[in-house]
Order: structure tokens, then sequence, then C-alpha cells
DNA sequence: AGCACGCCGACT
DNA sequence: GTCGGCGTGCTC
């Protein structure tokens, strides 16, 4: 803090040399020196020469003088203290390995934007000289303002943001006097405490709750992984809160992740309510500024409480504690797009290297977590009661087999609908399928709107008058006819705003919300929309996912399953896994102590097992018989999956990539690991790209990474033809 | 990723 | 004759 590295070179000593790392596709780091004796450590920031010109690079430790080839300097250092500690640092390069992706994009992706470039976290200071101490001592500043403002700073013992000093004007009284000099610090991290404490008391816990606290409790610091899987509605979050109390009262930190930002503020909103804290939070929603004082804050340790997304699994934490994930069976914790970690994943491994219990939440654990738990590697621990007392919706399966249909709804789904509106609830239509109509066709010729670069069809979206893919953002007018035989066009199958508009129509003056990405896509949209049907101003809701994730609607008695056969017979081997979850978790949304909910889910296919045993026995029977199958089908999570994509303009191109790799595989692996593929993507064409992919199975992590590493080294050394792209995706969350 | 160098089409 | 297309190669 006190001294700055700009040149000096009467101060030159021994020469040190750094590794660092660059945003890039560079899989090793760069070397460079550095002429003064102190400066560059391990998570610092520096700027450096590169190429051309020059980049901002993070220091990842000293590096041995006597490379074969000459060094360039580091020409600035930026940062007084590391952004990222050591633990952080080794939590990064894990995260770089495992996931095969550059450590550089890995690095800067844990730093927030506003720490990716040159700026310094530095603020203009003032510091007291001797003169000013002896001033204030024997009461020599006579302005009151003057005064006050000296004593500020002779307390700060040190140098103090000038920001805390008063007015322009009388820090300038001060410099002239010789009071104070003027200097730069790095601003510190600070965090307030709430304006007024939490004062919601805590409800008495139930049984499972206090069981559930004390376990963890019992079990003492150190590492452990739990499973708490707790049926919507039991109070995880309670739990959560009861844990979270303990650790902060103790002085320790807690970080919490969720799959989505549209939980944090309901969760931000709880936890202030009841803990006399300010929870940092950190999400992409997030002006820059905010986001960095939320991180700094946390990594300072200034703030004791996290409540953060995905990106958040990185933070770095001073004196952690805990960490929660909750819902963590979500596949938005899995990042989908560049370096694909999953936060879960990454939150277990960082649990254990930082020695501190781990709390994995979910009404529908994932396949993964929960196998750990039947093994015993997790502690498993469930709360099967609503702490409200509510008892969970009965779910019934409605055969839609020569039904028939009007808008996608049977005449039992209608006459329920019907029932519960007359009673009073509020009805809730789930429908996996946004925009007005999934296809456009021609009964005549046969002729389908399909995406010009996509295998889709386009989906017409009748209030904006839209043929869209959802796959790549083409859109088009709506021809009035057919384009190739000129025979008018026919609308085929059923979207929420079509959903919408039927139910309007049949079931008027009710008021119906529509909860979709198109519906909701305006600032406080969603907001509004959720506040009526709070109101009960509308007692329909028709939506997609979005109706699945966190908001719980206490007055809808029924929820409607339009098409389940869509989840059901999903191409993916995690359909069955998703469809049980996503049923389970809508489901969960209904109902309340004294109006117990009704879940109606339509199917061509009732009797199939998955439907079946989810009826007749619970979630934690459907994945015992999904486990089993993922064993004879040898696939996760009994096996360690890696998946490498290709895509390129020409299909060959991409498929012969992968065919190359594949040979090479199998030729040097054999049994130790199975190679499936190439395979043509499930969306074989998008974005007018044809789309590969290789799926490799082992049934030893190691030997997975072996094959992975064997890739990029062949890869690496080989010259890439054109436009192809590839990427390498650990443990994939969906074959797609 | 960015940024240079390098070798072929249509512009002043 | 040049301006600029993006193929190819490199970054300590
Ligand atoms: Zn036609
Ligand atoms: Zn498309």
């Amino acid at each position: 803090m006190d001294h700055h590295h700009t040149a000096n070179p009467s101060h030159a000593a021994t020469p040190t040399c750094w590794t660092v790392v660059v945003p890039g596709p560079f899989f090793g780091g760069f070397t460079y020196h550095f002429d003064l004796d102190a400066g560059p450590a391990p998570g610092v920031r520096v700027r450096v020469p590169f190429g051309q010109s020059e980049r901002v690079a993070v220091v990842i430790e000293p590096a041995s003088a006597e490379g074969e080839q000459e060094t360039r300097p580091i020409l600035e250092v930026l940062d007084e203290a590391p952004l990222l500690d050591d633990r952080t640092l080794a939590c990064l390069r894990w995260a770089a390995a495992y996931y095969h992706h550059p450590l550089g994009e890995v690095v800067f992706a844990a730093l927030p934007k506003a720490l990716r470039g040159e700026r310094r976290l530095e603020v203009e200071a003032l510091v007291s000289t001797p003169a000013g101490r002896a001033a204030l001592e024997v009461g020599e500043a006579k302005g009151e303002r003057q005064r006050e403002a000296l004593s500020r700073l002779v307390a700060s013992a040190g140098p103090a943001p000038v920001a805390k000093l008063g007015p322009a004007a009388v820090r300038r009284r001060l410099v002239e006097k010789g009071w104070a000099e003027p200097t730069r610090m790095t601003a510190p991290a600070e965090w307030s405490v709430p304006v007024e404490p939490g004062s919601e008391a805590a409800p008495a816990l139930n049984a499972e709750q206090q069981g559930a606290v004390d376990a963890i409790v019992s079990a003492g610091e150190g590492f452990r992984a739990w499973l708490l899987h707790g049926v919507t509605g039991s109070g995880k979050t309670e739990v959560y809160l009861a844990l979270i109390e303990r650790e902060l009262a103790a002085g320790r930190q807690v970080l919490v992740v969720v799959p989505e930002i549209s939980l944090t503020p309901q969760l931000i909103d709880r936890f202030a309510r009841r803990l006399s804290v300010r929870p940092a939070v950190l999400h992409s929603g997030l002006a820059d500024g905010e986001r960095l004082a939320a991180w700094r804050a946390v990594a300072a340790g200034t703030a004791g409480l996290v409540i953060g997304t995905r990106s958040a699994a990185f933070v770095p934490l001073a004196r952690p504690g805990l960490i929660v994930v909750d819902e963590e069976h979500d596949a938005a914790l899995k990042q989908q797009e560049g370096f694909l970690y999953h936060a879960r994943d990454v939150l277990v491994w960082r649990a254990r290297q930082l020695a501190i219990p781990i709390l994995l939440g979910s009404a529908t654990p994932s396949l993964e977590s929960l196998r750990h738990a039947w093994d015993g590697r997790y502690g498993h621990l469930r709360l099967t009661e609503r702490a409200s007392g509510a008892t969970m919706p009965a779910i019934h399966c409605l055969d839609v087999r020569g039904q028939t249909m009007v808008a996608g709804l049977s005449p039992a789904l209608l006459r329920a609908i019907e029932r519960h509106l007359l009673a009073g609830g509020q009805v809730m239509l789930y429908l996996n399928r946004r925009g007005y109509a999934p296809s456009l066709v021609c009964h005549a010729c046969g002729f389908v709107a399909g995406c010009p670069h996509c295998d889709a069809f386009l989906t017409w979206h009748r209030q904006i008058g839209r043929l869209r893919c959802h796959h790549c953002g083409f859109e088009q007018g709506v021809p009035a006819d057919c384009p190739s035989c000129q025979a008018p066009l026919s609308v085929r199958g059923m979207g929420t705003e079509q959903l919408e508009d039927v139910l309007a129509a049949r079931f008027p003056g009710f008021g119906i919300v529509r909860l979709d990405r198109d519906a909701t896509a305006g600032k406080g949209v969603m907001a509004d929309s959720l506040a009526r049907i709070a109101r009960g101003e509308a007692r329909l809701v028709v939506g997609t996912q979005m109706l699945v994730k966190g908001h719980d609607f206490p007055g809808v008695t029924l929820v409607g399953v339009v098409n389940a056969d869509q989840a059901l017979f999903a191409s993916d081997f995690r359909g069955p896994e998703r469809f049980a979850q996503s049923l389970l978790q809508v489901a969960g949304r209904a109902g309340r102590a004294e109006r117990p909910g009704e879940v109606l889910v339509q199917t061509h296919d009732p009797e199939h097992p998955v439907l079946r045993r989810l009826l007749s026995e619970d979630y934690e029977a459907v994945m015992a018989a999904q486990l089993v199958e993922r064993e004879q089908a040898e696939l996760p999570p009994t096996r360690f999956a890696g998946l490498i994509r290709a895509d390129a303009p020409q299909a060959d191109a991409a498929r012969g990539f992968l065919a190359g790799i594949a040979d090479q595989l199998r030729e040097r692996f054999g049994d130790e690991l199975a190679v499936w593929g190439p395979v043509p993507a499930p969306l074989a064409r998008r974005a007018g790209r044809y789309r590969f992919q290789l799926l490799l199975l082992a049934q030893v992590r190691s030997t997975l990474h072996r094959a992975l590493w064997a890739v990029d080294d062949s890869v690496g050394s080989r010259r890439l033809g054109g436009r192809l792209r590839w990427s390498i995706d650990v443990d994939p969350i969906d074959l797609a």
C-alpha cells in the first residue's frame, strides 16, 4: 500500500519471472519478467506486451528465470494486493483442467467485469502529516469542518479516501496548511450493515427440519456434502436460515448459489427480514459497479452472506463457513456456452478444498446427487411434510387417446378447469411451448414452414404477426397461403399464445395471465403478472417452464399438464428424469392447507412406467429405476461422460473431424473407453451450420480425462480446416 | 481471441 | 496501379 511500482532503476534487483494468463484460447500460461524486487504476486493483474499490442493478464505463479525462450517485461502492476487468493486460484486451475478450458478464460470469467480491464482499484486519498496531527492535538484547527475532517483523517491511522473527508474546499485547506498530503489508496471493500436489523422471528422448526439442522451441526466443521431432499413447501429455506444464522454468528461466511436470477429477490427479501445482515448479491442483472462492490466485500470478508447465480461459484471467500446450492437439480447451474462448468460440482470441490460443509437442496434432486446420497458419500436429509401443513396435490393421468381435443385440451380437463374456476380456485396450465402454434402446414401439398438455417419448424407468433425460429432467431412474415401450391395454410400443434386465446374465449371474465419468455420480456411485466395472480385478478395462468421456477401460487387449486408426452418421450437420456422433476415442481406450485390441489396430466401413454411409478410410488422410486436403466445403458451417472461437439458449414468437415478423433481414441483406449458416434446433433443443422457430436464414456474418471487430453494434443498440433469449430463438454447435461 | 502478414478481385 | 477480402500463423 505504500510503494508504487513505477520504474526505479536504482532499485533494480534480481529480475523475477512470472507465469501469467490472458484471455484467449491458450492452454499454457506465458512467462514475463519484472525487474523490480516487489510487485507481482499470484492473483495480481499486470499489463503486459502481447504480440503487437498490450493485454491485461493475471499472475498465476513464479516461474523459473532460465526459460529457453526470451521473456518480455511486465509493464505495470495493476493491483496492490491479489484479487484472487491462492485457494481460489487453485480452484480455477482445477476447473480449467477438469473442464478442458483455457486457464486465462477461466480466471477472467471469475473476475467481475469491472476488473477485467486496466481499471485500478484506487481512489484519491489524503494522509495526515506530523504537522496535521500536532495541529489537531493543540487545537490549532479552528474551523468546525476542518477540525472534523482532520480528526477523522488522523483517526484512520493512514490514508483515508477523500469521499470520507468532507467537501473539496475543506480538504484543500488541510493540504494548503500542510496538515495533510494527497495520495492514492486501494478503495476499501466496505459493506454496510442494514439500517434496520431483520426483525422477523424464526418460526419453530418441525421435527424433520430440526433433524436436518442437528445432523449438519453435529457433524461439526470440515468437509461434508449434504443432500437436502425436501418436497416443495417443506421449508428447506428455514433449514438454510438456521444454518446460516449459526455460521454468521460464528463469524464465518455463507455462499448461497441459485440457478436463476429470478430466484434471488425472494431469497434476499427472506434473508434480510430474518437476519441482521445485508446480503451481498452477485448476478448478471447488476451494474458493473454494484457487482464489483459486492464481489470485493465478499473477497475481503466484510460481507458475511452472499447470494448469487452460477458465476458466484468462483467468488473468493475470506472466511468461508458454509456453501448452499439451492435447486441443485436445475440444469441452469451448468453454463451452456464457452466455459462449460457446473456450479454445483465446482462448489462441491471448493467445499472439500475449504474444508467446510456444503448443502445441496432440492425438491427433486438430480440423479447424480441422489446416487451419492444413497451410497453414503453425501449425508441424506429428507423433508417429507409440507411445513404449512398443506398436503401435496393429488396427481392423476388423463388418457387423451380417442378424445375430442379442443385446443389441445381434453373434455375431462376442460370440465375440471370449469369446476375449479366456479369453486373459486385458480387454474394453471403448463405447456412448454411458446408462440401461437409450433408450425404452419399445408394440408393440400404437405408443405411445412421451416427455418432456412436450421432443421426446425418456424413457430407462428400471432401477436407480432411473424414466423420465428427458436433456434437461430430467424424470422419472417406470415405467408398468406402455401408458397408451393397456394392452398390455405393451417396451424398445427399448440403454443401458449393460442392456449391463452382459447381459454380467454372459453372462460371469459376470469382473467388470464400468460407467463413465458415472450409475454414477460418487458421490464416489470413479470412482477405485474405475478401480482395479478397473487391478487386473484387472474384466475387462469398459462405458461411454460417459467411456471416451474420458484414462484409459488398458493391460490392455484388445479394444475393441468397439457402435453406430458413431449417430455416423456424426449430423445435425451435424461428425458424421464427431467419429466419427473418438472411435473413435481409444477405440481408443488399449487395448493395450500385449506384447499388441497389437484394435478391432471394429459398423455397418450398412461401406462408409461415413469408416469405410473410417479403416481403410485414416489420420486426416489422413479429415480432408483432410472439409475438401473442408466447402469444397463452404461450412461451417466454410472459412467463418466465427455461430449465433443463440432460444427461447420459443410457436414462432411464436422463429421470427418470427429470420425478422425473417434478412430484414434478407439485404437488407443480400446475397451476402457466407449466412443459413440460421430452422430448428428439433435438439431443437425442450426444457424446454417452442420453439427455433429462424439460421446465418450468411461468407467474411470481418469480414463476420460486422459482421452480428452489426447484429443486436445492431437487437435492442437493439427491444421484445422477453415471454419470448423469444436469444443469439449465434460459431464454434458444434455446431448443437444 | 485479436492482430499481423500475404496473396488475388474490382475500384479510382 | 491500389483497397480490401479473409486464409494462416503467432502471441512468453
Ligand atoms: Zn401447399
Ligand atoms: Zn433457425
